[in-house]
DNA sequence: CTCCCTTGCGCAAACGGTTGCGCTACGGTT
DNA sequence: AACCGTAGCGCAACCGTTTGCGCAAGGGAG
């Protein structure tokens, strides 16, 4: 937010804002500028850019240069300064598809970080086409991007800028990864489905091309083990097809009701498909939670007014988007220094609502 | 082509020697691969660019060239071309909050129809902060964008390139304009209604700053007219807030409730706030649908998984961000202002699901 | 009165492509 | 044999900013 302004108290007394006038509106250059000035463009580029700490411009100057600036609304030409200093103040992003919720939520974070640091960004959304997963970081580096950040999204290539990656657990060519504390996430559900009585629990997996699918999997076996318990092979399905939605959720559960076996409890994927999963129990003639209970993950918005409301796994998308993008920044500043940290662990909320309780003695 | 390596002529020592697989090099210049190929950077342009038809340049070089630049890998230095071109083949999009459903859909729509015609944007949430929203114009126009979408967002300068708005209905600044057909929708849902015997209906409102509200409002009056159905003041609430989500329409309805008045249906401004609403009813003691009827609006995901799955009016998001993109991509490349048409308006469709049901006969 | 240092600013060369002209062959005409 | 049209390509001037040097003027020291 930080404009440029002379650092004494009496900045310029807002004249810069009625530039509808014809005059003020054409797109004035450095040239022009200097030259109503009667300065060099060195000077005048001097003193607008700080550039080497008020490079001994004379105070008077500089003062002159900054009001005229604001009266001729001038603006330096992106072009021009991305050319000569080889910066773009511009990162990419990569989803896999910009209208799902998990997608908009890191965005929104990220946009956080980011704009604050007059930096923007380009989003393309992959939708897991092999060829686009490809050609995007081409595309985007031919954008000039300083820096990536790949939202569960896997880089095959290596890229010559930074990339930090949310929710990528590949590890082979980020630099940085931020990732949830699936341990504790598992542990937070696995727990609380324990003391409610669960023995027999469910599980639907994520998609295989999720990057959160394994990683959160091998927590849960790990939770188990430490809880002692069982996971049951036939308790497990997964998730397939990449519809949104809570579609993928319902098919699951179908699969995994048809073989009518024995379970009180489903610890899903996501809240999508524990809401597609609910919606597959009540179809089936049982009652969530009485008959079973169902733990979700995400915390999206509707969990909460969905009926019954939804005991979930809250990942703080906002916040993961917003380090992913300080991250990036600084990694961006301190050139090819190398990586401090190789991940950041962030830590999910339990949000216990409706959607569970005490397990039917049967 | 493949044998001459010109090593006298060639200046540059070739850290690597050949170009080995397409892959890692630095960021080789049109002048390098003009000098690999014996030929001038302008005639390296021509073919790349297919400047003037194929300028008149022979077949055989062309081949040379658009080979020798896949082989090297050469890309296209943004910054210069655009500094010559003065084009970006970048625009701007205007969003509330990126994290919302309503936008993320649109971006998606958007996204369909720039990435295909190589362009790519830059997003920005104004929070409906008036700072931002004054700012983010200039903002996005330093970084050369080549046209705006306001979704849902008022523009009130005029900006020196095309705007199209995405339910923005202010008209003053933007030379076209994306909008559901407010009729239609209402009276999608309000014979709905009618038909089930509805006669006391109450409307939830939207909040003022959101560019829909008054246009559906007006819309929902005429339809009334039209079918004969009374609008009773103390029916009528008003969403308030920026909190997302279902709270504002959860609050509205309390207010609604508060005085007891005898209504049995609710049309809400969106499928967020009908779902706060039903959550009032059902606090209330009240039944959906036996006791009260409601429509939302939007179609979002959960609209179809919550229980009781809500009737609602669909509108085509992602379509009319595709729309609004093909729109500006039209304004862009046709002369300057050229206002082929003012306004277009997309179709809702009506979605019946359980949340309605016939009046009870009080 | 020199000398040297400091202050304040300008020159001109990048940065990497694009493009209006124009130049050189070469083959065909008259 | 002189002429001319055209195919094929290069010259050099941009586009608008930034930046490594360097130059002139003023002031204090010697």
């Amino acid at each position: 937010m930080r404009g440029r302004r002379p650092s004494e108290g009496n900045p310029l007394p807002k004249s810069g804002g009625d530039a509808r006038l014809p005059g003020a509106r054409r797109n004035v250059g450095i040239r022009e500028l200097a030259a109503h000035l009667d300065l060099s463009p060195t000077t005048v580029s001097r003193v607008l850019n700080h550039s080497g700490g008020a490079f001994r411009i004379a105070e008077k100057t500089q003062e002159r240069v900054i009001r005229a600036a604001a009266l001729l609304n001038y603006e330096p030409n992106a072009f021009a300064r991305g050319l000569r200093k080889r910066r773009s103040f511009t990162i990419g992003v990569m989803v896999p598809e910009i209208s799902e919720g998990y997608s908009a939520q890191v965005l929104g974070g990220i946009e956080d970080a980011l704009l604050q640091e007059e930096f923007f960004y380009f989003v393309v959304s992959h939708r897991h086409r092999a060829d686009l997963l490809e050609g995007y970081p081409r595309l985007l580096l031919s954008r000039a991007v300083e820096g990536m950040i790949a939202v569960d999204t896997p880089i095959d290539q290596d890229v010559p800028v930074p990339v930090v990656a949310v929710s990528g657990h590949s590890r082979k060519h980020h630099e940085v990864t931020i990732e949830l504390d699936h341990l504790s996430a598992a542990r937070f559900a696995l727990e609380h489905l324990r003391d409610l009585g669960h023995r027999r629990i469910a599980f639907i997996r994520g998609q295989s091309f999720s990057s959160d699918t394994r990683v959160r999997w091998n927590a849960i076996r790990r939770v188990c083990a430490d809880l002692g318990l069982r996971i049951h092979p036939e308790l497990v399905v997964q998730l397939e097809g990449t519809a949104p939605g809570s579609e993928p959720g319902y098919a699951a559960a179908r699969r995994l009701l048809s073989t009518r076996p024995r379970f009180t409890a489903i610890f899903a994927f996501n809240d999508a498909s524990a809401m597609g999963a609910i919606a597959a129990l009540h179809e089936a003639g049982m009652h969530v939670p009485r008959d079973v209970s169902v733990v979700g993950f995400d915390d999206i918005p509707s969990a909460a007014t969905m009926h019954p409301s939804l005991t979930t796994v809250r990942q703080p998308l906002r916040e993961m988007g917003q380090s992913a993008a300080a991250t990036l920044l600084r990694l961006i500043r301190s050139a090819p220094s190398r990586p401090e940290v190789q991940s950041i662990l962030v830590s999910p909320t339990f949000i216990r609502r409706h959607s569970t309780a005490k397990a039917a003695t049967s």
